[in-house]
RNA sequence: GCACCGUUAGCUAAGCUGGAUAUAGCGUCGGUCUACGGAACCGAAGGCCAGGAGUUCGAAUCUCUUACGGUGCACCA
């Protein structure tokens, strides 16, 4: 039901035309007050009535009945009040009848969307700084499928450049197959900073040449990158399968070596290339921004290079209609360069890529650095919050089977939650004090209410009761928890549209907050025949709805916990 | 210096296209209490929405400006 459009529809003001009126329809802020509000203010020009006049007038005529129960005129606010019975019926027919789908549209039928995230680079381990990228990339890729939308998730692996060169070197010098074997990336990563502290020059010019050496197509050297890759790879999807983040491509920088000489020919012949202090540049102050650099005064090609020629790359083999970048604000001006260098190229479809950028992550003594060792492992993360998880469960519920299993749901939630449930621009200062909190606004809460819905569901079966129908006026707890679970679909929507997962997770919050204060208003199993009934469809409704919004999140929801 | 972003309760944050008394969680204080799962619920204290100006009937929200903080600004990615 669109209440918007009702109301609306049966309002007549002079001049003014219905859209405009639906448009107004706001939300009052306590719903005492009702539950749609028409503030008559900006009719008072038109109509050269005062407002409250206004909402006076049109509360006299306003057709109550039918969807619409109640309108008052209050201080020129014309309030209505829906009639909850009805769209009682109609949330919870909709909830239990549409299920794991329930939020889900086609509105994306047809329709392709590129997702790069995480983009992890080759011999470094993840950290935390990793973790919002890879979450934020694997929220948006569910909800745009859930939206109808072919998703094409893409892992942009940083796998070019001259500090493989460095890596190899420091190989050559310090390091051995038994120790990387067992050490695994962490080894590999221990000679990369090895290498940043105590190469000399002449190590440096030998990296150098290691790194001309692997672009060269040199056997020996491209094994061993070959290997750093691999390790890298096994390492990174053992994360990934814990975080229920997938991709459907992994080509990376190097795999753009040799598609960026096209798009330098074509820069070409679009006389878009300068040369600038040696370097070949796209010069784009008539845009009050630096030049783009395409090649380097040596001939070498650049980040920014390597990211048209993937643009390209992807629109001619995905046709996407949307191609998102899930990468720090860092790189604003970056991503603004290169989308306006594709736009000058002529590429109309240069307006369907965005930067999704999101906030920094940092210590609370402050910035990360590898190479001072400030720096926390995701793994170890991850691995503290489902310890943490465990020893609770083992304290709450000692007698539960599948602990482990119920630990690592909850565990790994509070890490993913923790990254998805602000705004995504926000800078995060990482403490373990918050990762570890299970309380409050937190997955674990949300969690808990679902296996509490799950528990009642669960004894009411038991009892052998059933719950197909039954319909009662709703109390105010009920009716707010029926109002939230109704907003879900428009909020997955809003999510898509502003690449903002944590709408989602506000949702699956809000809505856990009003099933517990249900929960804690309203007797379900022990009520009269018609209550209980209708209690449980809403019990199994809100299950349902809050379920679909962790999985969304790529969070688990556990039967018990 | 220029550009972009941020600034809301002690802390961490919501607040979508302007609307009625600014909303949560954590923390603090005080309750529920023996249950359909207390990882819960209720209440209290706590705010010149960074400062100023403007637009508007109306501004946390839009515009300008100042301050503070973050990020970026030529051959790294």
């Amino acid at each position: 039901m669109d209440y918007r459009r009702y109301i609306a529809e049966r309002i007549l003001i002079d001049g003014v035309k219905k859209e405009e009126i639906e448009e107004n329809l706001a939300v009052p802020p306590d719903s005492s007050m009702g539950d749609y509000a028409l503030p008559c203010f900006k009719f008072a020009k038109v109509l050269r009535k005062s407002p409250v006049a206004i909402a006076e007038e049109l509360k006299e005529k306003f057709p109550v009945g039918g969807e619409i129960k109640e309108v008052s005129a209050v201080n020129g606010y014309l309030n209505f009040k829906v009639d909850k019975r009805s769209l009682a019926e109609e949330v919870l027919n909709q909830i239990l009848t549409e299920k794991e789908r329930y939020g889900a549209s086609e509105e994306g039928k047809g329709k392709t969307v590129c997702i790069d995230y995480s983009s992890v680079n080759i011999a470094k381990p993840f950290h935390i700084g990793h973790l919002s990228t890879t979450v934020l990339g694997g929220a948006l890729y569910r909800i745009f499928q859930f939206l109808g939308y072919r998703a094409v998730g893409i892992n942009h692996l940083g796998d070019y450049g001259t500090q493989f060169g460095k890596l190899i070197c420091a190989y050559k010098h310090w390091g051995n197959k038994e120790e990387v074997e067992k050490g695994g990336i962490h080894a590999v990563n221990d000679l990369y900073v090895r290498f940043n502290n105590e190469a000399t020059e002449e190590m440096e010019k030998e990296a150098r040449e290691y790194f001309r050496l692997i672009e060269s197509g040199d056997q020996e050297a491209n094994a061993l990158f070959e290997w750093f890759k691999e390790l890298t790879l096994s390492y990174v999807k053992k994360i990934y399968d814990k975080l229920h983040i997938s991709f459907d491509s992994y080509a990376g920088e190097r795999f753009y070596t040799d598609k960026m000489q096209p798009v330098i020919d074509e820069l070409n012949e679009k006389k878009l290339l300068k040369e600038s202090e040696g370097a070949k540049i796209v010069d784009l102050e008539k845009f009050n921004m630096p030049p783009c650099l395409i090649l380097r005064s040596d001939g070498a090609s650049l980040y920014a290079t390597r990211d048209l020629a993937a643009a390209i790359y992807r629109k001619n083999t995905y046709d996407f209609d949307k191609c998102l970048y899930v990468v720090a604000y860092q790189q604003n001006l970056h991503f603004k360069q290169v989308f306006k260098v594709l736009e000058l190229m002529g590429k109309e479809w240069a307006k369907d890529l965005v930067h999704v950028a999101y906030g920094m992550v940092s210590l609370e003594d402050g910035a990360m650095s590898t190479r001072k060792g400030k720096v926390v492992w995701l793994e170890e993360v991850i691995n503290k919050c489902v310890e943490k998880a465990y020893t609770v469960i083992d304290e709450k519920n000692p007698a539960l089977e599948n602990k482990a299993e119920v630990a690592e749901k909850v565990g790994v939630g509070a890490v993913v939650f923790g990254a998805l449930y602000n705004n995504k621009i926000k800078d995060i200062v990482f403490s373990y004090d918050k990762a570890l909190n299970f309380e409050g606004e937190t997955s674990v809460y949300v969690q808990y209410t679902c296996a509490r819905a799950r528990s009642v569901l669960d004894k009411a079966i038991a009892e052998g009761y059933s719950w197909n129908d039954g319909i009662i006026e709703p109390c105010a707890s009920e009716a707010e928890l029926i109002k939230a679970l109704a907003s879900f679909p428009a909020t997955v929507k809003a999510a898509a549209e502003n690449y903002e997962p944590s709408y989602i997770a506000r949702f699956a919050v809000d809505a856990a907050q009003k099933f517990n204060k249900f929960y804690i208003d309203c007797k379900i199993l022990q009520a009269g025949d018609e209550e209980r009934k209708f209690r449980l469809r809403l019990t199994q409704a809100a299950l349902i709805a809050l379920t679909n919004a962790l999985t969304l999140l790529g969070i688990g929801v556990p039967d018990k916990m």
